[in-house]
RNA sequence: GGGAGUGUAGCUCAGUUGGUUUAGAGCAUCUGCCUUACAAGCAGAGGGUCCGCGGUUCGAAUCCGUGCACUCCCA
């Protein structure tokens, strides 16, 4: 077969895929071997591939690819998750293009919309992780809405609602008056911004004047949201602060409505903060709300839920807040309200999903205690049952943990899981999954007929069905005991995420896996890092710098684009991503793809025998370097360390079996090749080629069916990776040995003026070690001849290969100034070094409390160190 | 304000319980090579006050304290 110039990547890509997948190579039965599990972290169905995704996946393709590697039966479930606030958004701004309100239709035509969006645009995601390279089984493909899932998740809220976690409540919320919808305290995004900090006059009322003796006139609060001044029922002072303290008891006006509120005195103030006096405006903050329940003051709600102003304001009614910030000090000004304007810097809560700013509002939702449930889940990953990756996760989650609020679970929304609450006229409610069961329920608890009560409009918040996620893929509530798949997949082995959703997800699966199955859901969560561009910002959609993925695997390939992804992708630490590491992962599939052509140039010409030792040794030494690097892998991938594992891949192909191996075995054009080298060359490629599949898939792939004609069913990625034997160092050394007089002599040519093809006669010590070097240094260097022992001619230049003694000549002429000040340079470096052994072996504290090994170690460089001198100093001399 | 990190070559990072050196790798840089797999390559080289200061120790990039700078999470 002729191979094309470079590796065809789109070609590949496509060929290998649809092949794996025809072989049904992703799907996963279970079996009498050990399984390894992962649940993808569902993406939304909105979405479209990032670089987190790119990083994400690819880490766990990688994870699944080498397990299958080690003989596991791996299993990886994909899916996507319905995401309410985004879709909803999505569907939306759909319907306003064409034209259509919202609210004007009904809940069952939105809803039909909502799907037909789903079913057009959701999931393009998983389309383009098979891109990616992906090997999901993509049979088992799970939504949160599927049918079977939605059961599951209105079933759970059924069981916490009868177990007394789930009550309804009104409290301060987050509104997110974009959405229109409540919001958890997690998806919450706080950012410091520029605001004005408005100090405003509020009058005295003329009887409170009169009683401080007409000391004052007003009392000045200072406030950065003047727009809510209009729904004031009280100012607060400290009660020690001696400015005001003959304030308290008395009254003052709300400026522009000449509402009179009292002044009152809590601990709560802060008397360094502004002037020390409080507004209190009970329905907009969450203090204020809770100093407002304490003082039984009214609360007035001058919002409405799409943020303009409510009639209760009085002023301004149906203008936006941010409008009426500013309107309202205007207006205050011109009446000669305003004391001064600041500038400020604070922190401003926005929606996650929306990005507006968030309002504390007083609403009705329903709330899960967590307390409880958060007790077990959090043992489980302290005493290290679930093991995080890096540890320091573990920290943040325990403080979580510890003070974990209760949950704010319903969303003023319709794409969801409705909440299956049923009211009656007065407001009544039961708890029931069907309108049949709510009937009996209310015959039951109130003892009223209700012929058609009303079920809650709201849903439920999305995390609340994606914390059953690594169990409901398996189909856990229609079948929770004589379930196959659950009982062999679940426990999964390990979840990959990121960190930012360790609160969100990683948290509420374990709940949720201890209070339903009563097991953890995974064995070890790896989170990846942030990704983050050339100049370390975040990649978000809002800057731009988030590049188009499916581009970028066009044109590098996406064996390039994980190479890339992966090798800049540190374990713990975030990732900062430079599309020439891209390029790298290009190139190094072209030097595998060269690589290839070369064998098979060598395989086509004669072979011959032989057992010498030195024609035998570059395969002696490739295959235990290539056990060396095998085991350190391994290792790597056990603790994550991707990037490291994918370094060492990178070197040991592109320098030790490309640039030293395949170099020492080859022979001339005319010459034939070592039969063994060659048989040895090639099984070491193709294992080469499976410790790189799980990185680079799709090349490794082609690379392998190149290499020879094979079965049906041979393919990569179901081989599996010999096993290491017993490591072998002195072999190693030896060929650590040889590299280096290699490059001494190569270095020494340069610094000679010679040409790397000029003939030259080596004159080496003669020992065994060396005496296994003849052939390859004679082909590497040019060496015409290599003379052992002492015998060496007038014009030979002395160098030193590690310690040892060594001569060099040509027939040319050669200017040895450069070698003489290398050599003087090393001399001056090994003196120092000297020095610094002898201090330490001379320091008497440092031979009686130091290990017997570290002073022989120490003793044995001394030696080192004095042979190298005394040699350097004789080809100085010699050289002089 | 509370918590967790990070600081090592121009850039990105290794450096595993203190003891193979006067600290490594990739990329970038410099020099020489079109050597019949690869110039998208080969060969060779240079490059560091391990953030500053103090301490523990026979011995510190590594442990402790402190200062500075940056990042993230939470309120």
């Amino acid at each position: 077969m002729t191979l094309a110039k470079n590796f065809e990547h789109q070609r590949a890509e496509n060929l290998w895929y649809s092949h794996w997948m025809n072989s049904g190579y992703f799907h996963s039965e279970p079996n009498d071997k050990p399984a390894y599990t992962i649940v993808i972290p569902p993406p939304n169905v909105t979405g479209v591939l990032h670089m987190g995704h790119a990083l994400n996946n690819s880490v766990q393709d990688v994870l699944i690819r080498y397990a299958k590697l080690k003989g596991f039966n791996t299993c990886w479930v994909p899916g996507t998750d319905h995401a309410s606030i985004a879709t909803e958004a999505k569907v939306v701004a759909m319907l306003r293009e064409q034209g259509i309100d919202k609210n004007a239709l009904s809940r069952e035509e939105f809803l039909k919309y909502a799907w037909e969006w789903k079913e057009k645009y959701g999931g393009i995601i998983l389309q383009q992780l098979k891109k990616l390279g992906c090997t999901l089984d993509w049979n088992r493909t799970s939504f949160t809405m599927d049918p079977d899932y939605y059961e599951a998740v209105i079933d759970v809220f059924i069981d916490l609602y009868k177990k007394g976690h789930i009550y309804r409540g009104v409290k301060m919320i987050n509104w997110d008056p974009k959405a229109k919808t409540a919001l958890s305290d997690e998806e919450v995004i706080h950012k410091e911004v520029n605001s004005k900090l408005v100090y405003v006059n509020y009058p005295l009322s003329e009887k409170s004047k009169e009683a401080t003796d007409f000391s004052r006139t007003h009392i000045t609060i200072a406030t950065v949201r003047p727009e809510t001044i209009l729904g004031d029922v009280a100012i607060c002072v400290h009660p020690d602060d001696e400015r005001y303290k003959n304030l308290v008891g008395q009254t003052c006006f709300v400026p522009l409505i000449q509402r009179e509120i009292p002044i009152i005195a809590d601990e709560y103030i802060d008397i360094e903060f502004g002037t020390g006096c409080l507004k209190v405006t009970p329905a907009h903050d969450i203090n204020d709300y809770n100093l407002g329940v304490k003082h039984q003051l009214p609360v007035i709600d001058t919002l409405n839920e799409d943020g303009t102003m409510s009639e209760a304001a009085q002023l301004y009614v149906g203008m936006d807040r941010f409008e009426v910030r500013k309107k309202i000090v205007e207006d205050m000004q011109a009446q000669g309200f305003i004391e001064k304007v600041e500038d400020y810097r604070n922190q401003v809560g926005f929606s996650e999903r929306t990005d507006v700013v968030i309002e504390p509002r007083l609403s009705m939702q329903w709330w899960c205690t967590m307390t409880d449930l958060a007790k077990p889940a959090l043992d489980a990953v302290m005493k290290d049952e679930i093991k995080f990756y890096p540890p320091k996760f573990k920290n943040t989650y325990r403080h979580w943990m510890e003070n974990i609020k209760d949950w704010c679970i319903s969303r003023q929304l319709r794409w969801g899981h409705r909440i299956p609450a049923w009211y009656d006229a007065k407001g009544n409610f039961v708890i029931a999954k069907t309108i049949e069961e709510a009937r009996l329920a209310f015959k039951s608890q109130f003892g009223t007929d209700i012929e058609e009560p009303k079920q809650e409009s709201d849903v439920l918040d999305t995390w609340f069905s994606s914390w059953l996620w690594p169990m409901e893929v398996f189909g856990w509530n229609k079948n929770k005991d004589q379930n196959a798949d659950l009982n062999y997949y679940y426990p999964t082995a390990t979840l990959v995420t990121a960190p930012e959703i360790i609160f969100f997800w990683v948290a509420r699966m374990i709940v949720a896996g201890l209070e339903y199955r009563k097991q953890i859901p995974f064995n070890q969560v790896y989170f990846t890092g942030i990704v983050r561009d050339k100049q370390g910002r975040k990649m978000s959609k809002s800057l731009g710098n988030s590049p188009d993925l499916l581009k970028l695997i066009d044109d590098y390939g996406a064996d390039a684009t994980r190479f890339g992804v992966l090798i800049s992708s540190p374990a713990g630490n975030d990732l900062l991503f430079d599309e020439s590491t891209l390029e790298q992962g290009k190139l190094f599939a072209n030097k595998i793809w060269n690589a290839l052509k070369l064998l098979q140039i060598l395989n086509e010409k004669e072979k011959m025998d032989s057992t010498e030792e030195e024609v035998l040794f570059p395969s002696v030494w490739f295959q235990q370097r290539l056990f060396e690097v095998q085991n350190e892998i391994e290792q790597d991938i056990k603790e994550f360390r991707l990037s490291e594992a994918l370094k060492k891949i990178y070197s040991l192909i592109w320098d030790d079996y490309c640039s030293w191996y395949l170099e020492w075995i080859k022979t001339a054009a005319d010459q034939p090749i070592c039969s063994y080298n060659m048989e040895q060359a090639l099984h070491f490629f193709e294992e080469l080629m499976k410790l790189l599949h799980p990185f680079m898939p799709f090349l490794t792939e082609e690379v392998y069916h190149a290499l020879s004609e094979r079965a049906a069913g041979d393919d990569l990625m179901v081989s599996h990776l010999v096993n290491v034997q017993n490591i072998n160092h002195a072999v190693l050394k030896q060929g650590e040995l040889l590299k280096s007089a290699i490059t001494t002599i190569r270095d020494l040519k340069v610094k000679q003026g010679l040409k790397p093809k000029d003939e030259v006669s080596l004159f080496l010590p003669d020992t065994a070690d060396f005496k296994l070097m003849a052939l390859t240094l004679k082909r590497q260097c040019a060496a015409v001849e290599v003379v052992y022992g002492t015998g060496k001619s007038e014009k030979a230049t002395s160098f030193t290969i590690a310690q040892f003694a060594c001569a060099m000549s040509s027939e040319k002429e050669v200017d040895n100034t450069q070698q003489i000040e290398q050599m003087k340079k090393d001399l001056l470096y090994y003196q120092g070094f000297l020095t610094s052994i002898d201090k330490k072996l001379s320091n008497e504290r440092f031979v009686q409390n130091a290990k017997k090994e570290v002073v022989d170690m120490e003793l044995k460089k001394k030696n080192d160190a004095l042979e190298k001198i005394r040699v350097i100093e004789e080809s100085l001399k010699l050289l002089g």
